[in-house]
DNA sequence: GAGGGGGTTTGACCTGGAACAAGCCGGGGC
DNA sequence: GCCCCGGCTTGTTCCAGGTCAAACCCCCTC
């Protein structure tokens, strides 16, 4: 195995055919021939330790990445140096896309845990999206979807309070990874407290102090990144918050 | 001339080859020809009353729309009612990549003054970018863009002061308008006070009062709806406010 | 098991922007 | 001309969340 600094590469070949993540990820809805010839495309993982970044803002753009194991964040920065979490992305999500529309990097992407994903090259997705009309479908949906999601942020940033925000972000995170067969209820966090913070546009005492208050309220049960979801209904009716 | 409320669709045939927005627009690199197939594609254009909406959150998508004279805003709505400008949206510029993900729109686009829109049939487009490669690129330029529009908007909302969020919202509609032939130095509104608030994550009252505390420092002249530009970079240096 | 360090919790205090309220301004209708 | 009304400005007060500071917890290393 060769490892180049600061990410090793490993000789895997990916295979979406054969792969778990199909039905979330980029192969949803095509036919097994069609998958088929996206394995040809998509042709090498990388895996990318903790605390390593997989792509940097300003690094030239050339392949989607595809988290096949793992979690990431994803943050843009100002010049004076603060930053914004834009993201954290699991299993069977895309990252990269915002590189496309300068062929350079607009965030960076750090793995949050040991992670791998499948290298997509783009070049080549493009090309193969000419050919397999619901593979250009998928990819549509997939930017838009980034779209919409970014617009929920907006949100959320722009009119929620904290303990809003942090209902909103947790309930998020679990739909997420229920859909991927893991527990309604309860969640391990694979991001620091500041982290959560930056992403919902709080300090990480704010999002320590909202956790404690939850917990008080015997919503949760936070026990350092454990947390457990007690009441779910709970968590909804302060999202929908309705004008109090 | 039909009139169908509460939007008129106008008879007029639309053409991208003589639009002098297709350097702005989707036709931005396309060779003489392709823009000519584009024209039969692009067929219709719809007028937009002030106030009126172009589409709304649930409107079935069948089209994305491109701004030809106007100003628009974008808002999303949550369940109790607040809503969010996402965004506002000039000539040359796409609305609707929101309805992609789930043929729905996921929010309302409203005139903010008597517009009108070319119709970009969703399916006709993703049919002819099959055929074009150009065609294809671009649009995923103008996806990409949006994407990166939003995680700075995600920056500004989520970590900065009311002033540089102000200062950062003139610097870039000056500077869009610019790109457009207007001044860099003055220009109007299109939008009330809240809905610069909406869009910025503030009050009306804080916007109001940070465009006369602005004015006070003879950074900006204000009479209502009509900005000056005073000083550029005194703009440019609140947005930039390295750590103080 | 002692020490250290990153992440987290909690407390006390402060402040930027929200909320509320009143008045102003300018354009449109009569 | 006058009035009205929606949008804007400005003043005052209040509070959610930021800031600063201290202690704690867990895990890792030696």
């Amino acid at each position: 195995m060769t490892v180049v600094t600061p990410v090793r590469i490993g000789p895997v070949k990916a295979a979406c055919s054969n792969c778990n993540l199909r039905e979330l990820c980029l192969p949803v809805g095509l036919s097994p021939e069609q998958v088929g010839q996206l394995d040809e495309l998509v042709a090498t993982r990388r895996t990318v330790p903790r605390g390593e970044t997989l792509f940097r803002t300003g690094d030239s753009f050339q392949s989607l990445f595809a988290v096949r194991t793992g979690f990431f964040k994803t943050c843009v920065s100002a010049e004076d140096g603060r930053d914004q979490v834009t993201g954290f992305q699991m299993s069977g999500e895309l990252l990269g896309l915002d590189g496309i529309s300068t062929d350079r990097h607009a965030c960076d992407a750090v793995a949050l845990e040991d992670s791998t994903v499948c290298v997509i090259p783009f070049h080549d997705l493009e090309g193969l999206s000419m050919q397999i009309t619901e593979l250009q479908r998928v990819f549509h949906k997939i930017m838009s979807r980034e779209i919409v999601r970014d617009h929920g942020v907006m949100l959320l940033l722009g009119s929620m309070r904290a303990e809003e925000r942090v209902a909103a972000f947790l309930l998020n995170l679990t739909q997420r990874l229920h859909v991927r067969g893991f527990s309604r209820s309860e969640l391990v966090l694979r991001m620091t407290r500041e982290e959560i913070g930056s992403y919902l546009g709080l300090k990480l005492e704010t999002v320590s102090r909202t956790f404690s208050r939850l917990q008080d309220d015997g919503v949760l049960e936070v026990k350092q990144r454990q947390i457990r979801i007690v009441d779910h209904n709970a968590l909804l009716q302060i999202v929908n918050a309705s004008t109090c």
